[in-house]
RNA sequence: GGGUGGUUAGCUCAGUGGUAGAGCGCCUCGUUUACACCGAGGAUGUCGGGGGUUCGAAACCCUCACCGCCCA
């Protein structure tokens, strides 16, 4: 047998998790090697915000794919696993934007290239938090290829897929109405926005007076400074006198049409509405079918500007109120609406009501991108797991709006547009540069532009490397579903547009949310956050990813509460003793297995279970089923291995031999198999059981658990389950008869033979501690078809008895009940399967039995 | 308003036609040479309501109620 260091008393992962990961990023062993001869599998983490910090959410996403990176390594695979983090445009900019307030600055006092540079320094500190957590969450990241969005290739790759859209015609820039954010003072896209009913007011305005007089409502009294139009639905039999002419605007005096528009609801409200498509999209529509005048009544902080009124100067919300008084003077509001819920955008970084906007930008057209993303999936390309959220997919990518992409940001990749003096527009890609004297566009990218590259500029792209011949296309994305539209959508439409057609991933792998332990969102105004790195400090990184994994059922939300990672903390711990046991026993995995065939029926038992639990356990991962995975580990672990096989080899070990001998080889090779099996989800305490058991020198490179169902014995796993019962059924009567777990008896076991048990009598006896002497045998109790009998010395409790025997006759009696309808019912007999019919009889015999037997136990009992 | 998921033990959740399950919690007992972060035993459910299909429904269909999410 090898030297092994003795194991602690008891597992204490702050002592092992710091020294193991380091010695793995010593050895290299997350290191993934392009020239290998070893199948790519290859997943790029979803990047990360710099600016933030790990959550409990990005815990969960991690623990996922570290378990499918760790168990390919382990299959075989060339297992790249990519980290790295985006810049966050907007979120990052505003943090720092933040610190300069502080000190009494703004962004211009320092000019674009002074506040890019602080914005660095921000990111080297910002960004290591999230390094550092990753770290001690065992992530088995290839740290060698570690990328960030605005670094110089994947700032190339922007320029290259900007060209090479632009020359498509897949990119334009035009006025638009887009989502503005007068905090943030740029535009944004639509999935930027966040909708919530809020309380407004709803005001009903007469414009125009007498036979003219028309009535419309609107939340946005501010915005009736730039109305251009009334509009009406065509059919209104109520309007139609009226389309056509025109009405003097309040407040303005401005002369404005009343049209006729299909899009007017004439149910909602008077059906008129007023139109103001310098203010919102709807309008904007409308007006641009009636070629009406688009007047914008608020600047880019949303200030009331250039309407020559009163109201210039104000904040938007005040000229709202404002603006409501004077037309109440004038006689003009004829209804007023309060609380009126609405639904109103927000800007999702800042959660400032966010502003239509007349506005100049650069726009993705998506529509033959989106189509080719949705194909992808429709045409089984990309597979979505779990497939019931493909229709959201699809709602989302099948109705996507033209992408705005400008941000009026400093921080990000700069549009790689030059406009000349005579308004001439050039395009730069990757090493060219624009003719002299051209200006380029000051504003810069959306930040999921670049991110939308992420499976493919993190691999060298648009440079031909060995590592995207190598790992792309990617294997698998994990993210959560809410993330789906976010960018998943956008890497599947620039993966198929830049790389010909081949889609980013296979497989796009959705988990669901983690929530608290009442299922509530966890939000910071609920203040039911939690932090994993605290729980991890308390219980270790592998219970909280054993927990998390545990939990996660494709595609569905999970609670979590703090003493479920307690409780696999327990587990960790019950392994971590398991192998001291193991070790104080003898278990060894040096030398050739027994063959199966020649090993007594325990150890065929625990093999077959073995081999079981490898079998579903490598399915479920491979399908995604984390939870399922976790929980046959977890039983196989602490129930089969720990609750009943190291019970039962104990008089084995005591009594030493060959069966000793075995007992030691077989539980030397469960362990190790089990520590391989579970090693993806507990990577730490994996390790170091397993080093010290087997004395090699590392698990993470170690071979996948392999299966055979030739190897089992399906009988060994009747036997040991009439072995359970018996055994469960011993201690339930000295249980009854109140016989302390220590109490040595004397018992006497009849039928083992006749079942074919009598080779477990004295693992039996040793477990639940009955001797095999003579005795007065005043009791008894019959199960698995055998009866044993007990010297109690006379002490029987008779009412603990009988009371016990009542309670097992009223069970069988019920049983026998249920089958009993079903034996009486001719539709049952006629129309049920054969081998149901037969189980249902079976049963009938059974409890029949049981309950002859257990009445005439009843009336032996001597009377109380 | 349009989709969509859910309602199973005190809590959080598995369970896609054949005697209702897990973890945690709860009750009783216990220092037996791996483990009290443990062991042994135990209690707990008209599977949201109603109707239907079927020999048989937690599961399939219809309907109602309530909760949630996405989109508008």
């Amino acid at each position: 047998m090898s030297e092994r260091p003795e194991l602690a008393a008891s597992f204490t992962p702050a002592d092992i998790e710091g020294v193991l990961y380091q010695k793995w990023i010593d050895a290299g062993y997350f290191k993934a090697d392009a020239k290998s001869e070893k199948p790519p599998f290859t997943i790029v983490i979803p990047p990360p915000n710099v600016t933030g910090s790990l959550h409990i959410g990005h815990a969960l996403d991690h623990t996922l794919q570290d378990i499918l990176i760790r168990m390919k390594r382990m299959k075989g695979f060339e297992a790249l696993w990519l980290p790295g983090m985006d810049h966050a445009g907007i979120a990052t900019q505003n943090v720092v934007e933040k610190q300069l307030a502080a000190q009494g600055l703004s962004r211009h006092d320092l000019g674009r290239e002074k506040f890019a540079e602080k914005v660095w320094e921000w990111k080297a500190e910002s960004g290591g938090t999230i390094l550092g957590q990753m770290k001690r969450l065992g992530d088995s990241v290839d740290w060698s290829r570690e990328a960030f969005t605005m670094d110089a290739n994947l700032s190339e790759a922007v320029l290259e897929i900007f060209k090479r859209l632009y020359d498509a015609k897949l990119i334009y820039r035009a006025e638009r109405i887009i989502n503005w954010c007068i905090r943030c003072h740029t535009a944004l896209s639509d999935i930027e926005v966040d909708h919530q009913d809020d309380a407004g007011e709803l005001v009903s305005i007469r414009y125009g007076d007498g036979d003219s007089a028309i009535v419309v409502a609107t939340t946005r009294a501010e915005t009736m400074l730039g109305d251009t139009a009334i509009a009406v639905h065509p059919e209104d039999d109520r309007y139609k006198a009226l389309v056509g002419t025109f009405v003097t605007l309040p407040i303005t005096g401005r002369k404005i049409p009343i049209v006729a528009d299909e899009h007017v609801d004439p149910e909602f409200g008077t059906g008129a509405v007023k139109v103001t498509p310098a203010h919102d999209p709807n309008d904007f529509e409308i007006g641009q079918r009636h070629k009406l005048e688009n007047i914008s009544v608020m600047d880019s902080l949303g200030v009331i500007a250039n309407t020559g009124t009163v109201f210039d100067g104000m904040d938007r919300f005040e000229a709202r109120t404002k603006v409501v008084e004077a037309l109440k003077a004038d006689g003009r509001i004829v209804a007023e609406k309060r609380p009126y819920m609405h639904s109103v955008g927000h800007c999702s970084r800042c959660d400032t009501t966010v502003e239509p906007r007349l506005s100049k930008q650069w726009f993705v057209k998506v529509a033959p991108l989106a189509k080719a993303a949705g194909d992808a999936v429709r045409d089984g390309r990309v597979k979505i797991e779990p497939e019931e959220l493909s229709p959201r997919y699809f709602d989302w990518i099948d109705n996507m709006h033209d992408w705005c992409i400008s941000r009026q940001l400093w921080w990000g990749h700069r549009i790689p547009v030059y406009y000349g003096p005579n308004g001439e527009v050039v395009v730069c890609g990757p090493n060219e540069v624009p003719p002299a004297g051209y200006e380029q566009d000051p504003d810069v990218l959306d930040t999921w532009f670049s991110s939308a590259l992420w499976p493919f500029s993190t691999l060298g792209w648009p440079n031909k490397t060995e590592d995207l011949a190598k790992f792309y296309p990617t294997s698998v994305l994990v993210t959560g579903y809410d993330i789906l539209f976010f960018w998943v959508a956008r890497m599947m439409m620039w993966g198929l547009f830049a790389m010909d057609g081949v889609q980013p991933f296979h497989t796009i792998a959705l988990h669901g949310l983690v929530r608290d332990k009442f299922g509530k969102k966890m939000s910071k105004s609920k203040g039911n956050v939690v932090d994993p790195i605290e729980f991890m400090d308390k219980y270790g990184s592998d219970a909280l990813r054993f927990t998390l994994a545990r939990g996660a059922n494709p595609g569905a939300d999970q609670a979590l509460a703090e003493e479920w990672i307690a409780g696999a903390r327990n587990f960790a711990t019950k392994l971590w003793n398991a192998t001291r046991f193991a070790n104080m026993n003898g278990a060894t995995t040096e030398g050739a297995l027994p063959a199966f065939d020649s090993l007594d029926d325990i150890n065929k038992w625990i093999l077959t279970r073995l081999d079981e639990t490898v079998a579903d356990v490598d399915q479920y991962l491979e399908k995604f089923e984390f939870a399922k995975a976790c929980e046959l580990i977890y039983h196989f672990a602490w129930d089969d291995l720990c609750d009943w096989y190291l019970e039962l080899t104990k008089s084995a070990f005591a009594k030493g031999g060959t069966d000793a001998a075995d007992t030691q080889r077989v539980l030397g090779h469960v362990l190790d198999q089990l520590l391989r099996l579970m090693h993806p989800v507990m990577p730490f305490i994996t390790e170091e059981l397993w080093c010290n058991l087997t004395g090699k020198e590392t698990l993470v490179t170690a071979a996948w658990p392999k299966f055979d169902p030739a190897q089992r014995d399906e009988s060994s796993l009747i036997a040991v389950s009439k072995v359970q019962e018996i055994i469960t059924e011993i201690r339930r009567f000295r249980n009854d008869q109140g016989i302390k777990t220590s109490a040595r008896i004397v018992a006497r076991f009849n039928g083992m033979d006749e079942v074919g048990l009598s080779s477990y009598e004295d693992a039996i006896r040793f477990i639940v501690r009955c001797d095999k002497e003579d005795g007065n045998f005043t009791s008894k109790i019959d199960v698995a078809g055998v009866t044993i009998e007990f010297d109690l010395s006379g002490a029987i409790d008779i009412k603990a008895e009988r009371a016990r025997l009542t309670k097992d006759l009223a069970a069988a009696e019920k049983d026998r009940n249920t089958a009993k309808i079903k034996i009486d019912n001719e539709g049952f007999m006629a129309k049920a399967p054969m081998e149901v019919v037969q189980e249902i009889r079976q049963r009938l015999a059974d409890t029949t039995a049981d309950i002859e037997r257990i009445t005439a136990a009843l009336a032996a009992l001597p009377a109380e």
